[in-house]
RNA sequence: GCUCCGUUCGUCUAUCGGUUAGGACUCAGGAUUUUCAUUCCUGCAAGAGGGGUUCAACUCCCCUACGGAGUACCA
């Protein structure tokens, strides 16, 4: 019976424009709308706002897609998914917003306006630099045109832009659900434009027509929207539809203060993903900038979040980005990860260091990211720190070295390791660990005097998993070289 | 300049009038790991300031200060 979209369904929408990369504030938006969804059986809708020629750019359309899916933010209708209301595109929707704007210059709720970028420019500068600076907008100058001077001016073929006619000495008062009821004046309002020269519509004309005809039930946005608020409110009065319901959320700062931007370190999606960030661990740090599930829970499930989610528990203040507890966050995940779920990410890093071949085993990949992830706060880092795994150590890290050098048995700790290990019969990790302990016992000596010294010759560092599971690992031949080979450079 | 929004440990936050103001990250110390990391324990650390309302205010109201956003034929 219904065509097209229901009307009591909660529907949200997330609408970038495509004019460069998703970054983290716009991506902690879509976050939201999608939990809200998610949680409410709703639709997250994507939107396209791509009504701004001079800022496309090639590239970003598939970089916010990419950035989107790889959150996991997958959205039921929009761009290469379809839906009942679009196109979702703004750009392939242009004859809507003409259609609309006609309709309110006809009731007498818009204008033409024929003034150039020359006059306005002017105008701005005398309002911003007068002795007693005013607040800057429209002139209205021509608001008063009459009909005639407009068919005229029109058939001439003078070029226009339609803007809206605000009301006088009205208060505008609306509803957010984050910060309950706010009002502004109508005279702090400017006749704004609705549709430009080009036919595009502004962002505002585009966002309210398209809002209401693809039956968008709550509008979670950033809260720089918060002041084009009540634009909105006139525009859907003047077109006598009913609001949805606003939420602005609180935008993210950088740990410098200010807005968090791409001069402030990595701000954008893929860049996460390119350090090494997993995708969960970048949603649940999102998440928790802004909103929080009400108690100490913090590492979360998707599930959890979508069922813990709702918009009252939504703060209003601005939330500074801490990149240190993203790595811990990382870090955390990255433990819990299956080594198999890590190796799609290790192994093409391994490739490209030339430590393996792409063909090689992934089986015996497999426990040497076990043995790793638990110590790494990016997954770029696992790849980086296991190159002792395949190759040779090519220099040795120089902290170690120099309690090395006040060790004075130390050749003969490691010839008679050389040689334990070289004469085992069944050499695997226990026998190895076997040796070792046999070995320190009969001497007399400490772990930090034996284990130590052999795990800086086999890995030129001074930490990592256990020797034994090294050595295993590296194999019998291999590791007794490096072993003599260390005590031919001393 | 004008308009709007905001203000609890350094950071993310809990608290919806009565709490020793709780948790997490960071940092410091300790335990475990005969290494490193992990893990665990302990510690440091907060209601911007001033007025009200109230028996009682971090919580409600006002002012100030500070921070942020907007002020385009950009979104």
């Amino acid at each position: 019976m219904t065509i097209g979209c229901s009307m009591s369904e909660i529907r949200v929408r997330f609408a970038p424009s495509p004019t460069g990369y998703l970054h983290v504030g716009g991506a902690r938006t879509a976050l939201f709308n999608y939990l809200f969804a998610k949680k409410n059986g709703g639709k997250f809708l994507l939107r396209i706002e791509d009504t701004d020629r001079t800022r496309y750019h090639e590239g970003a359309l598939d970089e916010i897609f990419t950035s989107l899916r790889w959150m996991g933010l997958d959205w039921d209708e929009g761009p290469e998914v379809g839906g009942d209301c679009g196109p979702y595109f703004q750009s392939e929707r242009l004859e809507l917003y003409k259609k609309y704007a006609d309709e309110l210059v006809e009731k007498g709720l818009a204008y033409h306006c024929f003034c150039s970028s020359e006059r306005l420019e002017q105008l701005r500068a005398t309002q911003e630099s007068s002795e007693n600076p005013q607040a800057t907008g429209y002139d209205r100058h021509c608001r008063g045109l009459s009909a005639d001077e407009v068919k005229a001016k029109l058939a001439a073929g003078e070029p226009s832009v339609i803007r809206l006619k605000i009301p006088d000495s009205q208060t505008i008062t609306f509803d957010d659900v984050i910060r309950g009821k706010i009002s502004f004046e109508s005279d702090t309002l400017d006749d704004f434009v609705l549709l430009k020269t080009d036919g595009f519509p502004t962002y505002h004309l585009a966002n309210v027509i398209d809002d209401h005809f693809m039956r968008v039930s709550h509008v979670l946005r950033g809260d720089e929207w918060i002041t084009s608020a009540p634009k909105h409110v006139l525009l859907y009065r003047a077109f006598g539809w009913e609001t949805p319901i606003w939420a602005h959320l609180p935008v993210i700062l950088s740990e410098t203060g200010g807005k968090l931007s791409k001069r402030k370190g990595a701000a954008s999606v893929m860049d996460y993903y390119r350090e090494g960030v997993l995708p969960h661990a970048l949603f649940n740090f999102l998440a928790l900038l802004g909103w929080s599930p009400g108690d100490d829970k913090e590492i979360m499930t998707l599930e959890e979040m979508i069922e813990l989610f709702t918009l009252d528990r939504i703060g209003a203040k601005p939330s500074v980005f801490d990149s240190k507890k993203l790595e811990w966050m990382n870090g955390h995940y990255i433990t819990e990860a299956s080594a198999e779920t890590l190796l799609p990410e290790v192994k093409p890093a391994l490739v490209e260091l030339c430590y393996i071949n792409a063909d090689y085993d992934d089986s015996k990949l497999i426990p040497v990211i076990e043995m790793m992830k638990g110590r790494s706060k990016k997954v770029t880092e696992i790849a980086g720190t296991l190159n002792y795994f395949f190759v040779k150590p090519s220099e040795f890290d120089e902290g170690s070295m120099k309690k090395l050098a006040k060790q004075d048995n130390l050749v003969e700790v490691l010839t008679d390791i050389a040689n334990g290990i070289e004469s085992l019969t069944d050499f695997s990790a226990e026998s190895v660990d076997a040796l070792f302990h046999s070995y320190m016992e009969t001497k007399g000596l400490g772990f930090g005097k034996v284990g130590m010294p052999i795990r800086v010759a086999i890995t030129g560092v001074g930490g990592g998993p256990s020797m034994h599971d090294v050595i295993a690992f590296i194999g019998k031949e291999e590791s007794v070289a490096r072993l003599r080979a260390f005590i031919e450079m001393k």
